[in-house]
DNA sequence: CATGAATGAGCTTTCATTCAT
DNA sequence: AATGAATGAAAGCTCATTCAT
């Protein structure tokens, strides 16, 4: 593929994701997408096939850009247990503020029932694998609840940063509460991050 | 309105949000509400002028459950403040297992950026007018965090019970757990209970 | 279905069964056809699914066409052997050339290998069956040669007859014949109905 | 023009001459040519200017093939009289069956109202003026009908075994006897020439 | 009150053809 | 001579909505 291809293809996919993360599959339009690639339409089909291999590429590249901004995570170390949480937590709330495509391409998957195992490799894998031997050396040093599982630690993490986002609105009505506004969202991680943290009593 | 039209526009209610729920506001067509509602198109629009009213009848009528369900809360007197947490918890997720259109809808709503004022009417305000107080008197007593506000307790027992199933499945994935299962249900929720029941350490 | 909705549907079904006649299934362009019966063409989606299932019953009412035309065959009796062969080949032009849409689809048929088992109900079945009983005397009289099968003298008959039609236009330029001509077509007729039924010769 | 560009060329016409054959003009598609000519789509337009080029040099190396065919024919001499019906009639039937493209390609032309007049040179000519003179001698020598003129004699062959293949499925579904066969198809020559070579009655 | 018939705008996709290298 | 990249027009089909009875 030459390189002009290269980077029609890249524009392409680009508004994919930004159009597919605005509207979901079924609400994107293909000429939305090729009007703000500043394509020819059609360029689209050569490219990804159809709407759906289109879908399914930028799918696989937000995910990309997940594990990629995770490597990060990759490189605590168990000697870094007590402040596991907080880093994870403000990890994730960080990504989903500056890339929000990613949580709200998720959302739309999860509620469009659309099938992940095509086009999205293996997820989290190692990531969840580093971190899990990092969670249970702070088990052992009483930072973590002993009866509380890795997975459901990485579940109210997960939980607690992601809801952030793709609930923004209905959260800030419902608690009469801006959560656009930065002090608003530190408040509340500060305030997760201690119940989170609570230390566990030495008796 | 005679009763005949009154069930008419029952009809076409749950139809709608049956369909709005599954495929949101986009992915709903009015031919298949007719159709499961049994009922000719037009009605739908005699009794609720376009797509947009009848979106909003639909959202409004769930949200009406939800303050209908929640009434078993405001049976909660201050003395029962040592198990708040569970009962919140267990309440919300029976909640959206038994009647998983709101929380669908509500995603949708999130995602599709649809403006709730209109339609919706006051939501949550007395329900959580009580529970503060509850919770008040729990921080009083040591079995709530002092420092933990009670908008962030509201957040995270929310967050908590709504994500395990609008992202149940892509966690599913990404823990390699069967989060439909009822035994793996129970176990994560006891677990978060545990977390967010720690007593504060009594100096 | 009220009467203004079968009068559309079949102003369709005619315009569809011109139209395919005319440029086969591939070339037939649904907003000509809805141009041509005067109506939406979504109409056409909702009387006929699809273009295949109006192609489906154009084809199906063609031949529908052709049956009730061969009901002047079912009249023929077997005293009537000596001129069944002029009857039959004078019956398949005339009917080929009041309504070339038949030959013409069926043609189409052949080339764009179209299944014509769907919408198409069983074929010919009785004409040739009562046809078979006729031949079979006149075989005995002496009237046609004894050694050629019926389905043999029925497919010269067809082949004969519809070939003047199907390759009129390369078939005028390799004989420099002008076969739109009636006299030419007699010409034609009476001469291949002399070699159809020549005398076998009584010794 | 240079040798590469002599055997591009060619590759072209062939995967023309498939593609037209099978699809005729309207259902044949550049991009299926180029892919199975193995060739980039644009040198189609600098050689043949454009499909209309393209699909008038197939016709016309179509009928090239035929003359070429027809050489044998053109090797009969006129007291070969006696076996003129059968030579040529299994001629025709053993070009069809072995080259297709043809039959089809002219059936295509009948049907898409296809100017032959542009692209393909004088057809037959030569061959028909050939056989005329052995079939006049066979009308005098009592082989032939003396009323049945040599031009419905050839339209008869020719038919008789175009008709074979061009109405194929149609003719094997209305009879219930598989045309593919090998036997089927001999034993409908056998007849046809028992029907074509009856002895004129020596009275 | 209720229904079937009809519409127009818009959607995804295809295809012959031209441009740039 | 040859190729990959790009285009615009048009095709089949869907859907929210209105009309007529």
């Amino acid at each position: 593929m030459q390189q002009r291809a290269q980077e029609s293809r890249q524009k392409i996919l680009n508004a994919g994701i930004e159009e597919f993360a605005l509207h979901g599959f079924h609400g994107a339009k293909i000429d939305a997408i090729a009007d703000q690639a500043g394509i020819n339409k059609q360029r689209i089909y050569a490219y990804f096939k159809n709407k759906d291999g289109l879908f399914e590429a930028a799918l696989s590249s937000s995910f990309e850009r997940l594990l990629q901004y995770e490597n990060v995570l990759m490189r605590l170390t168990t000697d870094q247990a007590h402040e596991l949480t907080e880093r994870i937590v403000r990890h994730y709330m960080t990504f989903h503020q500056q890339y929000p495509q990613f949580w709200r391409l998720l959302a739309w998957c999860n509620l469009e029932q659309i099938d992940l195992e095509s086009g999205v490799s293996r997820i989290d894998g190692d990531v969840f694998k580093h971190l899990r031997i990092i969670y249970k050396e702070g088990q052992s040093q009483g930072i973590f609840l002993k009866d509380v599982s890795f997975e459901t630690f990485i579940y109210m993490v997960t939980a607690l940063s992601f809801f952030y986002f793709s609930n923004m609105k209905t959260m800030s009505r419902s608690l009469q509460l801006d959560f656009e506004q930065a002090n608003v969202k530190e408040q509340i991680i500060t305030e997760v991050l201690r119940q989170l943290e609570v230390q566990v009593p030495a008796i």
